[in-house]
DNA sequence: ACATTGTATGACTACGTATGCATGACTCTA
DNA sequence: TAGAGTCATGCATACGTAGTCATACAATGT
């Protein structure tokens, strides 16, 4: 058995109560009691049970975090971040991995509802899917990264259509014609934007994006790498990829070195976030650069926010611009 | 407010008891009345509150999770296991990430004595600190990955010392006599048992570790890539390079490359673990593999065992082979 | 018809904490 | 010195669930 407030308080020979007020910080306590009270819990190592606590004061000091599947390191930087706000607000981090929970509806809703997180956010929403938790007693949610058209909650994203813009206009100014995209899931809103703005501007620039040059699958490197294969294999083959992501990115260079095939000099690619492996040696890749830090801490606040709060606030929709950074996977065509 | 238990009952006009007894799958409830609280409890959407539950179950049907660093890429393949191990089980899973936790041992110590998990696993475990949670009210934890001398309680690691002496001897076999070590943090296991394996086997060959060629910091991209930068500076420069883990060796590889030094023609390069990446094209990386998947898939059910059990288990250590996986980053030395 | 067994259900309590309210001691002021 | 005010503390209760014990009623056997 752990050792109780009630303890500690028969131990001193003061009601519970004042035991409970000591360690909450209640002023209402006297300086002698006060010391005798910390002294003696300290020394039994009294820790107040969570679940009674909570069951009182409604709150967890938990927050979940959905991400669709932690082995992309795309996950883990944003988590990083998410991590070290929460903690710094004395909050906990329940994670939730999309890919490898089956039940994973259920166990949201259970962790929503059944009160067993005061808040969550929101990392791997899929375009049409219902936003979670619904219902009187429904606890906040932020969607981070990707988010959903009918979303009534607060969203941080970034200007992927913007990205997906300057992207194409950087391989177009340097006189590439025969462009390829490589998209990640279709039902993701982060895919779907970058390619819009990427198909817009090349449209603008009377290059439309072919038809046979466009393929989507997953935000991974398997894929990345199965299609650009597939995409060096047509004839003429593309002379610029724009990857949905990084590691779709780190994919295609994989499939070209696969091959044999130079990048830059034969075979541009960019890809889409600036994650700290897209700067590494093995890849220094062209991206569109997503602030993810800053992202991640504003998701955070804005939920820590959001529960606090009293009254429901109004949604909020934060966006982050996009940047391309050059490093050496952009360069002109070869010639023909 | 949510809806409760109590809510249930009085719409239906019978007691909270059963309500509970009925969703809990008792089976003295008559068929009639459970049909009618099923359906009760779905129309109103009722979750059951996990507080007040665990508060008298003293379960949560949590367990943490205590990784150094998520943004190494080595944990979120073991956590991308564990997570499953534990859905499986209908566990939820709670990240502790010891770099962005200032105050980890308080966390923690909240975590298992609080009772805000039913157990733990350690997979940062560092040599010489104190096991997490003593004293009687103290939930289980097992080691993984990393382990303390002292401990008393499961473990489940690999062969470290075999991995080393493996990876010694594959290098030793070519010819290559100038050879050099990046090991981890000094205070982790796994440094120390690869680096005892590996030059327990050098000297045996005659070729003791020349503590000029030795260097340790963290298990990151940045040390590898520093430290294989200072190595390559020594002259004459080694021509074989030993990094205590895989993302270790791909700073290495990265630094080669930015010096333009050829892998493995001028340079060998051998990492351990294995983990997905070292896969890639890009790294092609041979190395020391750690059956992961395994190891972590044990932890989970020990873990899971412990919990269940009702009296106080021996302390199990597991320990995995550790194999080496040729790739093509170690090849002989180049002729002087 | 009556005792007996079984079955479905309700009343009640415990889990450990936080907190509103009551109480008693003490201080200060007029 | 009495009354008002302040301060420290204890008492009692609520949070929502699970499970123990008691009870009412039906079914069964003699």
């Amino acid at each position: 058995m752990a050792v109780t407030s009630k303890d500690i308080a028969k131990e001193l020979g003061v009601s519970q109560s004042t035991v409970s007020r000591a360690l909450r910080g209640d002023p209402r306590v006297a300086a002698p009691t006060l010391q005798r009270v910390v002294e003696a819990a300290q020394r039994r190592n009294y820790t107040p049970n969570l679940a009674a606590r909570s069951l009182i004061t409604r709150k967890t000091r938990t927050v979940g975090v959905v991400v669709s599947d932690i082995t992309n390191p795309f996950y883990p930087e944003l988590l990083d971040i998410l991590h070290n706000e929460f903690a710094l607000a004395n909050y906990r981090t329940i994670l939730i991995n999309q890919r490898t929970d089956a039940r994973l509806e259920q166990h949201v809703a259970q962790l929503i509802n059944g009160g067993a997180v005061d808040g969550l956010v929101y990392v791997s929403a899929v375009l049409g899917m219902p936003l979670p938790g619904r219902g009187a007693s429904a606890r906040p949610v932020v969607l981070l990264n990707r988010e959903i058209s009918s979303a009534t909650t607060d969203a941080v994203v970034s200007d992927n259509t913007g990205g997906g813009r300057a992207v194409a206009e950087a391989i177009l100014n340097l006189g590439h014609r025969r462009i390829a995209l490589i998209g990640g899931p279709e039902n993701t809103s982060t895919s779907r934007d970058r390619e819009l703005g990427f198909t817009q501007q090349l449209r603008a620039a009377d290059t439309p994006l072919d038809p046979r040059l466009r393929r989507t699958g997953q935000y991974s490197h398997i894929s990345g790498y199965q299609w650009c294969l597939d995409l060096l294999a047509t004839d003429p083959r593309p002379t610029a990829v724009f990857a949905a992501n990084d590691v779709i990115a780190f994919g295609a260079l994989d499939a070209a070195r696969r091959l044999g095939i130079r990048v830059p000099e034969e075979l541009s690619i960019v890809g889409f976030d600036d994650i700290d492996m897209a700067g590494w040696e093995a890849f220094n890749l062209t991206t569109a650069r997503q602030p993810l830090a800053e992202m991640a801490r504003t998701a955070a606040r804005l939920l820590l926010e959001r529960i606090d709060s009293e009254e429901p606030l109004e949604p909020r929709r934060r966006v982050f611009p996009v940047e391309l950074v050059h490093r050496s996977t952009l360069a002109p065509p070869p010639p023909d």
